[in-house]
DNA sequence: GCGACGCTAGCGTGCGGCTCGTC
DNA sequence: GGACGAGCCGCCGCTAGCGTCG
């Protein structure tokens, strides 16, 4: 079974190849297309035509009926009409999500040259296209294709000699971790993570049965054992990090370097782009978390109810977290809680410091609330694929950062000192000060989300910007100077001058009007250029001097911001180190006096943490129940006691059907958890 | 808690319209613009304006975000922008269906009179409009509203003095059925259905769990008493049907009769226009069919997957039909099946039929194929919604109908006569000649899809028509004539006449010809309209008489063409009995081939029917479980037998999970009703 | 002196039709 | 000179604003 299931893998691979339409006798772009198409056959081909991503033939019918978006036909190939299906390239993110979200990938084939290079090289030429990335559910980093507080994971299950390990990465916050695994263990580690995507030594698959295990999962992968080289992986690694040894991040086994390596080279071949955000790997050791298995996971509904929603969870009912980081934090220490005393009681000890200071923690979060998404910002700059809108929120998150440490600063004084997790985080906050004013410094307060059209440095940053900026508006001036001369003249008073980008700057005056203007004298200074309806437009040599100092003050703007913008990226790259440890701060705080905030409404306790086995709970209720009959309006929760120690250590819970056995043992379990 | 309920519904009414923006210090404009929108608080009111239906306020920010569509603004109103959003009146039927799929309800408001009667009442008088009609998941008629075998059911529930009734109407066939319910069925009855919208007395909603009943419908109304009034409804059937007692079409009880009146109160409301397609009601027979309860219907997956989709359902698997009235006959049969043995063996003596004739089915199949949807195109044609295209639909289908029954009828002479299902289809299939030899003659053989433009009555059929048609073509002629002479004489040999929207019929010369007949002697008779780029266009006094007899020759032509367009609709409507049977027995044919062609590709074999409690299954294969692994490429099916007869009428089934316990369970059940 | 009336420029959705520039 | 890709214009009815008349 497990080795027809393989053969039936590579089948279907050949299968996709084969069923796609020949080359021969293709037009020129499709013979462009179709290279593309062969070189990605399991992806849907998103292509690049103007301002359409188009799809064609069964990528087309497959798309249509996930976006309900219009099949239609474009031209012929061999004989037969190519369906046709697209979307305008202005709103490609959220139709990409929705691909992604159905378990699709999306290969991504842009126009990588001006199309006006193209016509140089010949009249039929056609403009180049390249496959510039590979979406797949585990390597989006748009904001569009992901949940604020949610982690995006890409994994890989490695086998190195019969040793297994699980590593997996966030490609949106570049932070990544390995765990040594085994066929025991491998079903929970998946489950605790909620990957996005999966990938598997198809060793492995034949072993396991995996559609088992990653029925929940997207997209899963087990064919691509070339991804698993673990002694190439370590190069390319230590390659990476500029490391003459991985062993400064910890002791990896290969079959951890395998699964870290598989994950690499799998951003590399999808992103097609630097990977300056990613982090270096942390190894994680299994005993340092609660072994939760996949049953209990899902019955406690820790971050999903059973339903597979986030509603009703208990991370949805106990999260009042205000940053991403923060939120993304949060949920994954609720999905994999620490075993270790000292651990835990660092964490309570700041959460109670902020439960006994209402006012402190009501400013602390009054700031949090202002803190962007740092983390997924410097992501996508580092990707390429930032804008001066992500410039902007690390901008903003470094200010909130200063602030917040002042709060901190100020509370230490008016305190007998501040909890250590909280001294910790605060060595942090301060770091990247340049950075900080640099960008304070460049930007306009509301940036545009592309760097394409300018717009967004700000005035007195950079003098030459300024002076070019300052000649622009000055022709501008003479523009509507000449306007007001030219209508005095000629004594048309709804004479304009306007601009577009056929004709660039022009005379327009009313169709009745024009007359005047094509007969001599007027003739001799306006040239005619278009009569439209109601409507004729002229050019006069003076216009055209003043527009083409325009275009040029315009030109050199723009080249200025985009270099500008480009050595502001750089800054922030630079400064990544800096920006991941005052990211990592922010959600340390934001977590503490989240779970302080949500204590304080429930009016809950603070655990007293033993090393032994006794688990003791007086009046103790649960949180999800307890909120759902408060929503509901109805009678309070009857508060339980339990108590298990040397003595006793197992109960024996008794009852009819539907009265609360199975919700007693579960607020248990959830109590334990927190 | 239901009271609560109901005041709650009460309440949102309330507000919706409270929160309307206020009519004081409106323009004109906006004035009849917030009559309508408080008439219609609840629906997106699309207000025409010339070329656009326009949104506005909160409509327009809605149907921007669903649509993705600019939103913009217009005017002002109360010192405020109007935020607005609009689309072309020739796109709407695109943009109603994403509407209505997204759950909204749209008030269609027209200019009712001509623009230039306005004129006539003053300068600044307003052109009268008024909502025309609502369009509502249940009452669309529009084909890319549809789903061509899926009908599309608007359902209401009524109760009168205690006792239920369940009535739903396809508005796009003029179907509707009545059914008495109570609160132990109506959760199935529903589910059976799929309705598109459903409205509910409030009594029953106070009464019933209504949010658990009607989950998945689109749109459900329990605030309409004023639609259930029984005596009332009875009347304007009978006025609407012309008899003196409705008992001629069934015995209705008070409630069947109050929940067929608040159908057709309903589809007055919002159809605003002639029923003229209505069919007789039907009432229903509870024990007529199979009761199958909503969680058995889930499970089984007869019309629906568990998941919702139409793909894996039993229906799409068995579904061979190619009409789309035979499609939903197929569907309606599988959601209800019937348990009259005698109906069950007459569709069986058919489909038999047909599997033993493959040569015979496939003559029928392949006339079948070209049927059009008769039965919508004479829905949209009775409620003013149709076009010539939905002419050529009736056409059509009835040229293959009487196909179809020479088809038929040679077969009954080589074959032993015909079973008595076909035998009665028979009798139908050559009504409506004279209609079809009418159309046959009028129509031209591809008519465009609207009326507006004309062109689509065939030549020889009307000769006043084909005399101004003639008379236009005589002009054109005389165009050509004109052009070859002026190129002679100005000596431009690039000289041509041209057409186009804006200027209608010009002289069109190359720019450097061009200065010529600009000046004199030329100029006396080259009247200068447009200079392009490349070219100058003029106008000639001959050339605008000519173009001014083919005007009007163009709209005497359309005048006529119109005419007879609505001297066609009327006479298809007059056939409207004839063109419903022929539809039935098109269908009635399309399933039984359906079903054979069906049964011949998977070897299935008759069953027998019995009127005991046995239940015999030999070598069972479950149809949907058996083509998913033929698709996969995996191993056959493994036939199962099942054997329930007095002796042993309950048989428990054991066996370790994962096993096939239930897929042996549902595949009982749905040969059964199959 | 001001109201009534007439005239027209100026608008705005999505999209079809037109024009421009380039070969 | 014809084809092609890219991009602009203006639907059509209302409104605001200005001029003219009584």
């Amino acid at each position: 079974m497990v080795a027809a299931d393989r053969q039936r893998r590579a089948e279907a691979g050949r299968e996709r190849t084969r069923k796609l339409p020949s080359r021969e006798d293709a037009t020129p772009m499709m013979a462009q297309y179709l290279e593309a198409k062969y070189a990605y056959p399991d992806y849907l081909l998103f292509f690049r035509m103007g301002d359409f991503y188009e799809l064609f033939f069964e990528d087309a019918e497959r798309a249509a009926e996930i976006l309900d978006i219009a099949l239609t036909k474009r031209g012929q190939h061999q004989g037969r009409d190519v369906p046709m299906a697209g979307v305008p390239v202005h709103a490609v993110d959220s139709y990409l999500a929705r691909l992604i979200r159905a378990g699709e990938k999306v290969a991504i084939c842009e126009q990588v040259e001006d199309p006006a290079e193209a016509k140089k090289r010949g009249a039929k030429a056609l403009v180049r296209r390249e496959v510039v990335r590979l979406v797949t559910p585990g390597t989006v980093s748009e904001e569009a294709l992901l949940q604020p507080k949610r982690a995006n994971y890409l994994g890989a299950l490695a086998d190195a000699g019969g040793e297994w390990a699980l590593a997996w990465c966030d490609m949106s916050t570049g932070q990544w971790h390995a765990l040594a695994t085994g066929p025991q263990d491998v079903a929970h580690d998946i489950a605790r993570l909620e990957l996005g995507e999966l990938l598997v030594h198809p060793r492995i698959a034949d072993k396991l049965d995996l559609a088992r295990i990653t029925a929940r999962l997207p997209a899963v992968d087990s064919s691509r054992e070339d991804l698993f080289a673990s002694q190439a992986a370590e190069r390319a690694l230590r390659a990476f990090f500029g490391v003459a040894s991985l062993s400064v991040y910890g002791e990896f086994s290969r079959a951890e370097l395998a699964a870290l390596g598989a994950i690499f080279r799998y951003l590399e071949e999808t992103q097609r782009s630097a990977l300056a955000h990613l982090r270096p790997p942390v190894r994680e050791r299994r005993d340092a978390h609660l072994a939760i298995d996949q049953a209990t996971r899902r019955s406690l509904e820790l971050t999903r109810t059973t339903a597979g929603e986030r509603r009703g969870s208990l991370l949805a009912t106990i999260d009042r977290s205000l940053t991403g980081p923060g939120g993304r934090l949060l949920a994954a220490r609720l999905a994999a809680p620490s075993r270790d005393k000292e651990t835990i009681d660092r964490r309570l000890d700041a959460v109670a410091f902020f439960v006994a200071d209402d006012l402190l923690r009501a400013r602390l979060r009054g700031e949090l609330r202002k803190v962007p998404d740092c983390e997924r910002a410097l992501a996508r700059l580092a990707l390429g694929r930032g804008g001066p809108r992500d410039l902007a929120a690390i901008r903003d998150a470094l200010q909130r950062a200063a602030a917040i440490h002042e709060v901190l600063a100020t509370a230490r004084g008016s305190h007998a000192g501040l909890p250590r997790l909280i001294e910790d985080a605060l060595t942090a906050l301060p770091r990247a000060g340049a950075l900080a004013k640099r960008l304070a410094a460049a930007l306009v307060p509301d940036p545009p989300s592309l760097a394409r059209e300018g717009g967004f440095i700000a005035a007195g940053y950079h003098p030459p910007l300024d002076e070019w900026r300052s000649l622009k508006n000055e022709s501008r001036r003479l523009v509507a100077g000449l306007e007001a001369r030219l209508r005095e003249e000629t004594g048309i008073a709804s004479l304009k001058i306007r601009y577009n980008q056929v004709l660039g700057y022009h005379v327009d005056v009313p169709a009745r009007s024009a007359d005047k203007l094509m007969r001599p004298p007027w003739n001799e200074r306006f040239i005619h250029r278009q009569t439209l309806a109601s409507s004729v437009r002229f050019t006069t040599t003076e216009l055209a001097e003043l527009a083409q100092k325009i275009q040029e003050a315009d030109g050199r703007c723009l080249e200025l911001e985009q270099q500008i913008f480009g050595e502001l990226v750089a800054a922030v790259i630079a400064e990544r180190e800096a920006l991941a440890a005052i990211a990592a701060a922010i959600a340390e705080c934001d977590v503490a006096t989240a779970l302080a905030e949500r204590a304080a409404e429930g009016g809950w306790v603070r655990p007293r943490i033993t090393e032994d086995v006794r688990f003791i709970l007086e009046q103790a209720r649960h949180p999800v129940v307890e909120a759902a009959l408060a929503r509901r309006g109805e009678g309070p929760f009857v508060p339980n006691d339990c108590r298990l120690d040397e003595d006793e250590r197992i109960w024996l819970v008794t009852g009819p059907n539907m009265a609360g056995k199975s919700t007693f043992l579960r607020q248990c379990a959830i109590i334990a958890i927190l």
